[in-house]
DNA sequence: CGTGTTTTTGAGTATACACTCTAATTTGAG
DNA sequence: CTCAAATTAGAGTGTATACTCAAAAACACG
């Protein structure tokens, strides 16, 4: 851990050349010769800081996750448009951390199974934070209702990340907010 | 190029070895290794038959792609449930493919623009299909509203073609005649 | 058979990767 | 200023990867 400012400056250099080069690149791209060269610091400096590479990648990645879903204490009173523009907004602000989370959805789907299932619960909360804000949002919901719901307004929304991923021209706030109007 | 008939029955074993290592691991588990001894075959066997381990990935990807819309010809006399159907019935028949032809999209979004570029053709050649569907549904649509609808349902299908991806428990198929339902 | 072609083998090459280790340098509290 | 602790450098290790090559084996066909 780092003590002196040095080393925490590294620390902040090698998670911004990391967090940069996964945006960019994917997990592909982002080596530790890659992370070292765009942090300028070699080889041992890294492994001074870090246990590693995989740790500063899950560093980065859980960033991106608490990024998406900013105030998880806020459940139970906010409306189903908050959270949709809360997503929006990650995507339109953030867009490199965006990239980050579709990527690391993505890879999740590989990675033996640890990453998958963390990404799965990370889903699951927020199928239950949308489904909860649906069910108050309209009366007369059951909550499987509410919660089905959820499920396809979040795959769609998914989708669309997914699209604009492939390509950022792609206007996803819009469909985005015209997905999450078939709901409400 | 194979002559013999022990050459043809090597090449699709080879490749009936990438296709299911693709979808159980990814590209990350599909090592040439694995293929090799998957398809109980040495190394420069696989190299007389193939240029590259990428060449039969490519191959493995385009038959997934080719595989979500079997009919290219019926443009333009199909229905929208038609299509959404076909879409459902690629995923319940061929897992596999299915599941290659996920990763294949989200592989693209890095792998330096080729695969990417790839990719998004046949997505916008799919909406376009989708979007003439859904124009031919419903009178009074212009085309710029099918389009839009168009994008919105085939990127909520893809979405939970992504969550089922992560959970092959989910039920697929309900979901996206519901995002179908919903979106058109 | 005999013969030219295809197929198979398996040891071998080159390279990229994550990571280690020791020694030198820098830092900052007392 | 001193000195122990933190930081850095950079050559070096081990391993996995895609891929090559020359020779042996299997094959089809006259």
């Amino acid at each position: 851990m780092a003590r002196y400012q040095a080393g925490i400056e590294t620390e902040a250099r090698i998670v911004d050349a990391t967090r940069s080069l996964l945006a960019e690149g994917g997990l592909e791209g982002t080596t530790l010769k890659a992370i070292c060269e765009r942090a300028e610091v070699r080889a041992g400096s890294f492994y001074n800081l870090f246990d590693s590479k995989e740790s500063v990648v899950m560093q980065v990645v859980r960033e991106a996750i608490d990024a998406v879903d900013p105030d998880p204490q806020g459940a139970g009173t906010d409306t189903l448009d908050e959270l949709v523009d809360a997503y929006i907004r990650f995507f339109v602000e953030q867009p490199q951390l965006a990239r980050v989370y579709v990527m690391a959805a993505l890879h999740g789907e590989n990675s033996g199974n640890g990453a998958r299932r963390r990404f799965l619960r990370h889903h699951q909360r927020r199928v239950e934070r949308f489904a909860s804000a649906m069910a108050r949002g309209s009366e007369g919901l059951t909550a499987e209702e509410a919660h089905d719901g959820a499920e396809v307004l979040l795959g769609a929304l998914d989708g669309l990340a997914f699209r604009w991923s492939l390509d950022t021209d792609f206007a996803f706030a819009e469909f985005a907010r015209r997905a999450a109007k078939r709901f409400s």
